[in-house]
RNA sequence: GCCCAGGUAGCUCAGUUGGUAGAGCAGGGGAUUGAAAAUCCCCGUGUCGGCAGUUCGAUUCUGUCCCUGGGCA
């Protein structure tokens, strides 16, 4: 059963929100300065980016971020907002994002969200339940309780304290027993009990479209290549950059991204040149995937296969959706 | 040419005192509520190098051939 209420079930009239997502690699951020341009005569768009890595500021070349010159000419929103030292998350996206589409629509313009976070995507669309944000103090006293207890005893405490939760949660996954048992201590009551109050879904008419190739092997192929490119493009400097920082460790969000966290280890002496290569490739095949996965489980996505003019399509689902609206 | 060590899942390997085999990684599917590029869950039939022999039965023992390393010539 879905924790989330029923979303878009009253729609507001007006020109819809464009979504374009896709597995990473797919060209999403291509075809989204097309549509820009293409639009243009249309109705002026503007970028909002859904993207859990472009937010934080001096990672580019590992994040295939655009351009500065890109960023200049096409400006996105939500991109460089946060120091890697600091933690985004899901529920500050909602705010940031709801806030820059109403800020779009209230000068006539469409918003474009673009990008892969499917998460935030989703939290968007449907809202949080009202919890509790991270606690730093909190999450520190439950590692020293995991050290103790180990991953069994955690789980059995929160069978104590929020019985549904422990039943939903995978007692190997420490992320999420830990989150339950940190709203429970924050907030007092479990985890289950608050979502209950439910979440403010989008009332916006939203257009979902999907960039991706056909084949998985194409796009296994072309995040090969990318991640040469990005080697090429002094990807390593880049990542010896924010080490040298000296505040930033392994285990902070910006630095567990895909291809940042491999190649730490490699600069680290942990591993060789060609592993942090093959693992940093294989980490983005498998984001890839689980990208897909929920892609798959969203409904009313328009594929925009690369094999079927891609470009095209789009235009005319976007039209169409302005035309429906107006 | 001779000697040694190997040839088992896409890769790296384990194993069967003879009863047709299983881990890790890769790959695939799924979950996903303030870390999400995160964190987890599920999925393993493959001429056990070829051929022949011994045996009720061979991937396992024997012979032979082929291939790959290493050593000696």
């Amino acid at each position: 059963m879905s924790p989330y209420p029923d979303a878009g079930a009253s729609e507001s009239p007006g020109p819809p929100v464009l979504l374009l997502m896709g597995p990473t690699a797919s060209g999403k951020t291509e075809l989204a300065l097309k549509l820009v341009d293409a639009l243009a005569t249309d109705r002026p768009c503007e970028l909002v980016s859904v993207d859990s890595a472009l937010v934080y500021r001096g990672m580019d070349i590992g994040t295939a971020k655009p351009s500065a010159a890109r960023l200049a000419a096409y400006p996105h929103r939500l991109v460089d907002i946060c120091d890697p030292a600091e933690a985004y998350s899901a529920a500050r996206f909602v705010q940031d994002a709801r806030v820059a589409i109403d800020d779009i629509r209230g000068r006539g313009h469409l918003p474009l969200l673009v990008g892969g976070t499917m998460l935030y995507v989703r939290a968007l669309l449907r809202g949080l339940a009202p919890l509790p944000e991270a606690d730093a103090g909190v999450r520190g006293e439950l590692m020293e309780r995991s050290e103790r207890l180990g991953p069994d005893g955690m789980h059995r405490w929160l069978a104590d304290v929020d019985p549904e939760a422990a039943e939903r949660i995978h007692p190997n996954d420490p992320q999420r027993v830990q989150r339950a048992l940190e709203v429970y201590l924050v907030a007092g009551r479990p985890m289950t009990e608050l979502w209950r109050t439910g979440a403010e879904p989008l009332t916006l008419p939203v257009l979902k479209l999907a960039r991706s190739p056909r084949e998985r092997a194409v796009l296994h192929r072309r995040i090969e290549r990318r991640f040469d490119a990005m080697l090429a493009a002094g990807f390593a400097d880049e990542v010896q950059g924010l080490m040298a920082r000296g505040d930033l460790n392994p285990e902070l969000p910006s630095m567990r991204c895909v291809g940042y966290r491999q190649m730490w280890s490699h600069l680290a002496g942990e591993v060789g040149a060609e592993d942090m290569r093959q693992r940093s490739i294989i980490a983005t095949r498998q984001l890839a995937k689980r990208q897909y996965t929920w892609l798959r489980s969203e409904p009313d996505v328009h594929w925009l296969w690369d094999d079927a003019e891609p470009e095209r399509q789009a235009l005319d689902l976007v039209r169409a959706a302005i035309d429906a609206r107006a």
